[in-house]
DNA sequence: TCTTCTTGTGCATACGTTTGCACAACTGAT
DNA sequence: ATCAGTTGTGCAAACGTATGCACAAGAAGA
């Protein structure tokens, strides 16, 4: 091949080319005052001439901050986390940062996920793996790696968080099908563990029970879609009024069940109402109603959390909440047979 | 905080506990034979106890190879794409390779992108961002790094591609739409440049004159779901009996388009075959006709390759075709009027 | 006992940066 | 012309690992 073995272009390169040494390239092109602006053109022009980048796996260790953000993820399949990581992976490259990205799983322990990431010298980890929560927050603390768990309601523990107020965002949920004319209620859980989806439905009973209201029933599911519609057919064996959902894609697998399996109309025989306010939930197939977290600034606060621990690991860590709204749509109509 | 500035634990450390030389440490763990097995134990006890991890980066920076592969993608909107993430997050993850992802979209220009990832000595690039091909090569061509272009069926330039047979994959599409009786025929094409998109359609046209036939309308869209449900009104008009879309996501938006704006059903006053087999597919409320691609596949080769190139940069590049199925379900079923 | 060979380990260097420190060159004052 | 002060540049070390080479220790043969 033509130029195979080329040498790679360094600072030492550049430096011979411009008639100066490695050091003063690296300080023109860091921008340090005490280059005249003369030698600093002459490297410019040297460098640009060369088409020289600079290594940043040599800064990495020369600098003990590499730049690079671990991202974890556990479920890309739903929507919901390919959107957010998506986001995040924008978000992280306009701040110059760069993911590294691992999923987390049955067959990929959390331990050892980071443990990679750390071997990598990652500046930060942000996580968005809910169900692995408790391994990573242990992990990062033996690798000594600052982290933020996204889209987490605060807890107890002392690490640093980013999540929207679930709380809230159960309460807004069960407003609304108050007010739609709904009496009788059921809540669609995640899997038993998931500390997100009972934060939700616990906002969702305060709620209820502030207008005097139960929850008539309670079914539970994996976070995939084929659990959710098997699960759903115990729930509309004899449907209440409205049922919320932890998440949007519960709450697709509930309505496809519904008309598919059960032939029941959505809405009309039954009210739907998830959260995330996925991108799907707002086309005319679904057109779910759903509480959105606003996930962009979610990952802008997660981001902006990460780059502040990266600069100084001992800070206190803070846990950020954000609001959370309501996006009403066709699942939780009035239904028809009130308006004849 | 306690253990803030503890000493991070390098080959030194893990020598003075074990009563060696780092190079021994190095030698043992990297499971050189010329060490005695008394003392690999030794320095693998010690290496435990201190909790010693590898700093990959300073190996990166001696090795001249960092297991670092960058991935360039364009649109995670796309579920298709934020499909195909997953999966290679998960086949590198398996394979002992670390994925460092970015987005070139519009406000990132592919080679600035490609730089960055450069900077970080990946080993080499996988890019899933078709739109963005040509430059991704002349840009990786630049700073000789090794690239595979996924999803992208074989071209006259020289470079290692990973894809389905679009050609084979259009005559499918064409075929099956005939034999459920369609006569009148339209394809939903992508934006205008996308090769992608001009390959399928080369085949369905292909098979379409095959049995004589035409077809009769074309419209094109940007990939994206809100533009491309626009589009569609232009051909609801004069419907024809069948269209085949570039991708799931146009015929997702063609079939709101149908149902929710023009007032036709589909299936019965439309048939709508897509390509990609998204997971959106197989549910019910879009029961979508459509190719597959076998994307688990498509991952592992593409990855495969770039370990090779990783391994050898001069090898020759290799263009990679995966034979597409159809996957037939309702949206291409029969029309009623034709039963009764 | 003295080579000769084998075997296992350590020394030193290199990878490409950044940066503390010393130093050369120049200015302006005595 | 000498000195203090300023300014810009270079030297050398360090980050943590891997590895060619030299070397010490022991075994085997003469």
């Amino acid at each position: 091949m033509a130029g195979k073995d080329a040498k790679r272009v360094t600072t030492i390169q550049v430096a011979a080319l411009a008639g100066a040494s490695p050091s003063t390239v690296s300080r023109a092109l860091s921008g340090d005052p005490r280059i005249t602006e003369a030698t600093r053109q002459r490297v410019l022009a040297a460098a640009d001439e060369l088409g020289y980048r600079p290594n940043l796996i040599a800064r990495g260790l020369k600098n003990r901050a590499t730049g690079i953000i671990g991202v974890v993820v556990t479920d890309l399949g739903s929507f919901y986390h390919a959107e957010a990581l998506r986001l995040l992976v924008d978000e992280l490259g306009e701040n110059g940062l760069a993911p590294l990205v691992f999923a987390c799983h049955a067959r990929q322990s959390a331990d050892a996920v980071i443990a990679r990431m750390a071997g990598y010298q990652v500046d930060a980890v942000i996580a968005l793996a809910a169900p692995f929560d408790r391994e990573i927050v242990a992990s990062c603390d033996r690798s000594r790696k600052p982290l933020v768990l996204m889209n987490r309601y605060p807890g107890p523990e002392p690490v640093s968080t980013v999540g929207g107020d679930f709380d809230r965002g159960g309460a807004l949920a069960a407003g609304h099908l108050i007010a739609r004319g709904a009496r009788s209620f059921a809540y669609f859980a995640g899997e038993d563990g998931a500390q997100i989806s009972r934060d939700r439905e616990a906002g969702f009973l305060r709620r209820l029970a502030e207008d005097g209201l139960g929850c008539r029933a309670r079914i539970s599911s994996v976070y995939s879609y084929d659990a959710a519609r098997q699960a759903a057919a115990a729930l509309l064996a004899d449907p209440p009024d409205a049922v919320f959902c932890a998440n949007d894609t519960l709450a697709f697998a509930l309505i496809d069940a519904a008309r598919h399996d059960a032939g029941l109309r959505v809405p009309g025989d039954l009210m739907v109402a998830g959260y995330d306010n996925t991108t799907l939930a707002a086309r005319p197939s679904y057109d779910l109603t759903s509480i959105d977290q606003d996930l962009p600034e979610l990952v802008a606060r997660a981001v902006r959390r990460a780059r502040a621990l990266a600069e100084d690991p001992a800070a206190a860590p803070v846990q950020d909440v954000v609001l959370p709204r309501l996006v009403a749509r066709g699942t939780t109509e009035r239904p028809p047979a009130m308006e004849t």
